[in-house]
DNA sequence: TTATCTTTCAAACGATCGTTTGAAATCTAC
DNA sequence: GTAGATTTCAAACGATCGTTTGAAAGATAA
């Protein structure tokens, strides 16, 4: 009960975590059996049960063990920015560029299996079962109102219903370009190691996203191209 | 007898299907039992195998279905633009707002189901399935091939490489505006009715995607906001 | 009508699912 | 070393999965 040695303490709940990870992302969550996964990880049949108690409870401390410091992160950074900034408001390609960081931050974690995980949460955007998109939007949710706020002060000028669907639409670019690893083949040939230079991706992504947001207001429903 | 002819010939088949469109969307692909599906269809639990041969061989016909008529209309549609433009390119803007019209297009066909079926396309963008993306790109392909050579010639002076990650992001926000459905809501109060409305959709989304597609270029790596 | 082909049906197939169990192995504290 | 708590293990649980079967029902044409 009292100290004891850390890592093999939770060495079998990292492995069933790390596996999870790779296995979910490859297979999805209904496509990936608990004997496959405790079998990658190395582990009995029943551990996950043991040390999680369902699968359901399993995939929650997956996204728990990711989303928690990822959304922590970047809250803190705009926090920073706000500091910084004092009064005036922060320019909103700012905004975009540390919100979109954060995301792709975890590209680089590529040791810590990181890169396994942002794919597999940018997957889990569209997921069917409504327990684990409620979850994710619940992990999100107090970033989301900082940076939603962050975007009204940026933008005064801009209708907020326009700016909601903005913002939707840069989240879900973002999503997208992280999830999407074969499609973008199908499209068009993109050597497949670019998707992971995240300093260059975070570059477009910034440069996209930011011309998207400040797009000129239409002023009424039709406008010939 | 033969007044009703033409009708009963496919009505299990039809049936099948559009039941599978709306209870993929909700549950997934693994989510979906035949004998849920054959029970909201009204029909036995035998008739998806007979009639398709297997639960794999629907989902392919389910896709074909809808995506077959989608992708010719696009081509058509820019075969027309290519015809009235003649040596010069077609704007940029333009070739969007055809692209995204028929996506879009699915959204105003509630009644024929294309509703569902749209939101489950979204969703299986990022589908782990390898068979089923697969599918998803080999029946995409010629479409998205005359698209973005008709984006080159829009766009002569943009790096291709650059370009085809522009593409992307394009094809991202689509994707995941028609998918999200419920993340929406995460992020900011948008009246979900407001998802339904595919004109004003289509101005917002084509607003917001030419401005991204002709976003400045950036000189070098480095621009602080 | 009869003969033939198509479609529907209830029942069951073997396989695999997530989970549980109780004993064996391992570790902790005294 | 021993007692007690923690973790691992092989085995099995009931449920559900996609699919198959062979007979019944229906449709079609001569």
């Amino acid at each position: 009960m009292s100290l004891r040695a850390i890592k093999p303490q939770h060495e079998t709940r990292t492995r069933i975590l790390d596996a999870a990870e790779e296995l979910f992302m490859q297979h999805g969550f209904e496509g990936t059996s608990m004997r496959l996964l405790t079998a990658k990880a190395g582990v009995n049949l029943a551990a996950v049960n043991y040390h999680f108690g369902s699968k359901h409870a399993l995939i929650e401390a997956l996204f728990r063990r990711r989303l928690d410091p990822m959304n922590a992160a970047r809250v803190a950074r705009l926090e920073r920015l706000e500091t910084e900034a004092g009064e005036r408001p922060i320019p909103a390609e700012t905004l975009i560029r540390a919100f979109v960081g954060e995301s792709l931050r975890l590209i680089e974690d590529a040791k810590g299996g990181g890169r396994n995980f942002i794919r597999l949460l940018g997957r889990t955007y569209t997921e069917p079962a409504k327990h684990i998109r409620s979850l994710i939007g619940q992990l999100y949710a107090p970033a989301m109102e900082r940076y939603k706020a962050a975007f009204e002060r940026a933008l005064p000028q801009m209708p907020r219903e326009e700016l909601v669907w903005r913002i939707h639409f840069m989240f879900g670019t973002l999503a997208y370009t992280i999830a999407a690893t074969d499609t973008v083949q199908l499209i068009a040939g993109c050597k497949p190691e670019d998707r992971y230079d995240a300093r260059l991706l975070e570059e477009r992504l910034t440069a996209f996203l930011a011309a998207g947001l400040n797009a000129p207001l239409k002023t009424s429903i039709k406008k010939a191209a």
